[in-house]
DNA sequence: CAAAAATTGATTGACGTCTATCTTTTCGCC
DNA sequence: GGCGAAAAGATAGACGTCAATCAATTTTTG
């Protein structure tokens, strides 16, 4: 029954060659006639070999180093994510993954592109960072890739940078999403959707706009947008604007927060009282998840960054041990209610989302 | 930069006892003296050593062997399991994990009782089984694990077993799910949800009902529940049922199905033409994905089985190698509408839902 | 105090792969 | 046919752990 997985030896006897050969084969050393290299390669196929990645580790002595580089501030969704990391990281010890988390100051390409030559010079296996656009930073992305270093983009691509893939969310595919949940709720009547965003400038909050709006006038157009309101991220600003707003234009039915700020928002909708708009807005977080369970928000749409970073932390695995594996399975934005709620695991740290 | 962690004989070394007393205490082996024992683990402590396990598979020649245990039947669930199942063998043996996938006949406990006293005689190490409620499924279940086996329920528990654990959804909360979903497709008008199960018996079922029937009435009751459909999960029945009661109760704003037999519900939805219920239903497959994308249903909702065989794989893993790790994150339903569906990666294989 | 038991030490050969070195064979070409 | 280059073979020591054996030491016991 428990016959043993061929070894490398098996091959070469199978093939016909000394182990050296078919070492040089799946090694690509080189330096092998084609004709013995076929040979080897119809003997791996037949015997269905499969390196043991341990061994081989073993024999080498890796110990994989890789940086996630996530940016600092206030942002509890990237608190969020750096809290998965550290959870992650005892676990990964024991499979011989070095992790280093890297904070770098928010939208500041300069410190980016610092932190990602440092992470050059210390020679790290593999790099996920969260993009920054900016030809700086793809300058500093091909730069590490030509060394050799796998290089994953992570939340936010960097448009023109040529890295080994992006692991994140189809923002507008979010959009889209959270259009569809604004239809539904208004279930063929007619209403204004208030958008919020950060800044329209940012593209990924802009595309998520731009994919709401698009799923509301492919419906027919009962459901409108209304103009936007640029909060800035800063939950003061939120506040104010949306407070006045939703009292010069009571014919607001809805609200979509696309991007951070939302604690203001949340203490918009706790003055409303009794009947408040339908509110969607992004990222599972503290207050949001607060939110939700108090029942001030119907829906908050997530991009899951455990698996975001379990994503992530394979791909670079499989670059590192040059494994051919296919790309990633897109990630796609999770929807959350209060009843489908994941168990807070984490502690219940607070901030701007 | 790169000081190498420690081994094992660093470990002894630094306690002051020989290589093998240290080997004695870390895979406990016994006859060692509480002194030494001390202060091996203190110099573990210290060091922050860890065991290295592909070191540790390798010298075991450890090659682990799991068996998932699957209904066999259309059901296009077990399906989309089983390929998803079929799709991680090749990279689970790179991690030297033979999976096996057995096929039982659905709800016969005989012959899946039958098939784990097979495995048990073939010394896996261990399975993971879609549970029938049966006590002698709970013997066989608890003589494999006397036998050292690490034994999984998956996607439906077996009530009275002392199962390693359970990994699948709570039903009762993806019922909750629905109903807060009907809620707010309703968007605070009244309304009457129609209700389909396959048998009011089969307790996963019953349970997605009552969670959606609690969550409507938590809101106030303006959306009810209409008597149920019965469907037996067989799609004939489902589509003439169906089709009488939308006849005959115009008031019927929503259905629901919680189990199996959607071809049915699909069919009928397609005669209904422009103006159709709200339609919520379970589970990913083929033909509700199709329902989903040409706009005839809402809402599916999804246990997503590639997370509950990853989470099983895990699971079983930890148990066979011994290792400390906490209970797995609970899986939690995912909402899908037709923005946010996940990339088509199985092959259009079709079958009842 | 001697004998028995418990504990510790020392050592060795796997496990499958990598890497390196050295030797031998084969091949193409003048 | 002989030369050099290319290809292939042979071999050995690492990597960190496991599992086993046997000897040496300490502790307990009668």
């Amino acid at each position: 029954m428990d016959r043993q997985t061929p070894t490398l030896s098996d091959v070469a006897r199978r093939a016909g060659v000394s182990y050296a050969t078919a070492d040089r084969v799946i090694n690509n050393r080189g330096g092998v006639a084609e004709k013995s290299a076929r040979r080897v390669r119809a003997a791996i196929e037949d015997l269905g070999y499969v390196r043991n990645v341990a061994a081989a580790n073993l024999a080498q002595r890796r110990t994989y180093r890789f940086a996630f580089v996530i940016p600092e501030g206030p942002n509890s969704f990237f608190q969020r994510l750096r809290s998965i990391l550290d959870a992650a990281c005892p676990e990964m010890l024991a499979a011989r993954v070095g992790l280093e988390v890297v904070g770098v100051a928010a939208f500041d390409a300069v410190a980016l592109v610092a932190c990602l030559e440092r992470l050059g010079a210390q020679k790290v296996d593999g790099v996920a960072l969260v993009g920054t656009d900016d030809p700086r930073v793809c300058a500093a992305i091909d730069a590490l890739r030509a060394q050799g270093v796998a290089v994953l983009t992570l939340v936010a691509d960097v448009q023109g940078a040529q890295s080994d893939g992006y692991v994140g969310i189809d923002n507008t595919v979010a959009g889209r999403t959270a259009g569809r949940l604004l239809l539904l709720a208004h279930g063929g009547r007619e209403g204004r959707v208030l958008p919020i965003l950060g800044v329209a400038t940012a593209h990924d909050h802009a595309e998520r706009l731009a994919g709401m709006q698009q799923t509301l006038a492919e419906a027919g157009g009962r459901v409108t947008s209304a103009p936007l309101i640029e909060g800035r991220d800063r939950h003061d600003i939120v506040e104010a604007e949306l407070h006045r707003r939703l009292a010069e234009d009571p014919g607001i039915t809805a609200i979509y927060s696309a991007g951070a700020g939302n604690a203001g928002l949340v203490r918009v909708l706790e003055a409303q009282g009794r009947s408040r708009p339908i509110v969607v807005l992004h990222e599972l977080v503290g207050h949001s998840r607060r939110a939700l369970e108090t029942g001030l928000v119907d829906v908050v749409i997530d991009q899951r960054p455990e698996d975001e970073i379990q994503t992530a932390l394979d791909g670079l695995r499989a670059i590192a041990d040059r494994r051919e594996i296919g790309p990633p399975a897109p990630i796609v934005p999770a929807i959350y209610l209060r009843e489908n709620l994941p168990p807070a695991a984490e502690r219940p740290s607070d901030g701007e989302t």
